[in-house]
DNA sequence: CAGTGGTCTAGACCACTAG
DNA sequence: TAGTGGTCTAGACCACTGT
């Protein structure tokens, strides 16, 4: 091991520290508010900057929430079970947060994007219906996702722009014989830029989950493919799935 | 939509954009180095803090690394798939990085920590038989992992400290019958802490993944069960799954 | 209004890397 | 040694929130 020892921890690596066991062994609970600015600046005998910046490693960590003209608080780590295998995948709404719950939702009629063509199994340019959704809880948007159909299916099983009719598309598709019988996911993990945190209102940092979900029916035909952006700090993803005998 | 107009970016914003469109549009390709602060202070007549200030957004969305000494460059985006069904999950270490590969790995036997008792079904305090590994890929430690089987199930199947013998743990349970049929897999993710980044050698903002994986065997006993790490950069996370009838 | 965090400056010193 | 990024200071002004 060549790791060099610690040593002495710089000014604000100390303050950082000091704070980060306060949370993690919970005497900072979640929701508390942190020692601001102006007090750790006294306290430490440090430059603002100084004092911010052991701020700023926290926030780095996902483990606190700054809000402007309030102060600095600390993260509600619970998470909500999105479970692939369940329809729906996630049960239950956030519960944790307070204030209204909803989803909002458009549907069009779109030439299929390179990857979702891909994975519908699509030619370049063909067309597909589209439905676009976003998840409020609280304040924040915490999942968007988009579904697409291949056009041809979405004819045949009566699914059209604007309406999905009672059960959703699921109930259309399965109506025409097409029901889902596996799917296929394909996890991402990555930082959202700024304007996308904005848009999705995302506070901290905090990464970003994407899913490209395929469906086929029993005969293997590719029946839809969805597309979903999730908030990483406020899901666990489940998975149930056999195992290859050999 | 209450979304009040961007106006007018402040100077560090000013700058991280043009940063970024050059990085995602590709002008600047996988490993090139960025404008330094010198150049920007100058370029954009800010100071010190502010043209650090923009190189800090583009890390903080895990766009750059940043070299000491050297410069800021833009980060590889490539990933490794990670295919849960399949066995090994992980079918080709990292191609990307240049430079010594390897594994790490060591072997004993604890009381199981709660989150791992509870999974494999245990009363709380009882001994598992634990295997520790860490993957190496160039600089950086790309996962690592703990694997843990109840006591029992370790003995009957002839499962050791230091010698899991050729084929693994999966094959010593294949023998003795415990052969794993089908698993269950909750992932979370979420931001590393910094002792923990700096253990893995995880550069810049990266999102860390976790895994914890119980396998069953055919009468539906938790044969074995694994935690992992990922750094969220380096991997896509695959399942292939049924879905129920109803 | 007082208190919070957000941005910015100008200048200093340090640590690391390469040629 | 020259050039890079990392830390820190002291002070300024702004934007937002609550009372």
């Amino acid at each position: 091991m060549e790791v060099p020892v610690p040593s002495k921890p710089l000014p604000y690596e100390r303050i950082a520290n000091e704070l980060r066991v306060g949370i993690i062994d919970g005497r900072l609970a979640a929701g508390a508010q942190l020692t601001g600015e102006n007090e750790l600046m006294q306290r430490y005998s440090v430059a603002r900057e100084t004092a911010r910046k052991a701020l700023r490693v926290l926030r780095d960590e996902g483990l606190t929430l700054t809000r402007r003209g309030v102060g600095v608080f600390v993260r509600d780590a619970r998470r909500v079970s999105r479970h692939a295998s369940r329809n729906p995948a996630i049960a239950a709404v956030d519960e944790t947060s307070a204030g209204m719950v909803g989803v909002e939702e458009v549907a069009d009629n779109v030439t299929a994007p390179e990857h979702i063509a891909r994975a519908l199994g699509l030619r370049e340019g063909e067309l597909v219906c589209r439905r676009v959704q976003r998840q409020y809880a609280g304040v924040s948007t915490t999942r968007r996702s988009a579904l697409y159909i291949p056009m041809g299916l979405a004819v045949e099983a009566s699914i059209t722009e604007l309406d999905f009719g009672p059960g959703g598309a699921e109930a259309r598709l399965r109506e025409a014989g097409h029901a889902p019988a596996r799917a296929n996911e394909v996890i991402r993990v990555r930082m959202p830029f700024r304007p996308e945190a904005e848009d999705m209102r995302i506070e901290g940092a905090v990464p970003i989950v994407t899913i490209l979900r395929t469906d086929y029916d029993r005969n293997g035909l590719a029946v839809q493919a969805s597309e979903t952006v999730l908030d990483g700090s406020r899901y666990a993803l489940e998975y149930d799935f056999p195992l290859p005998e050999a």
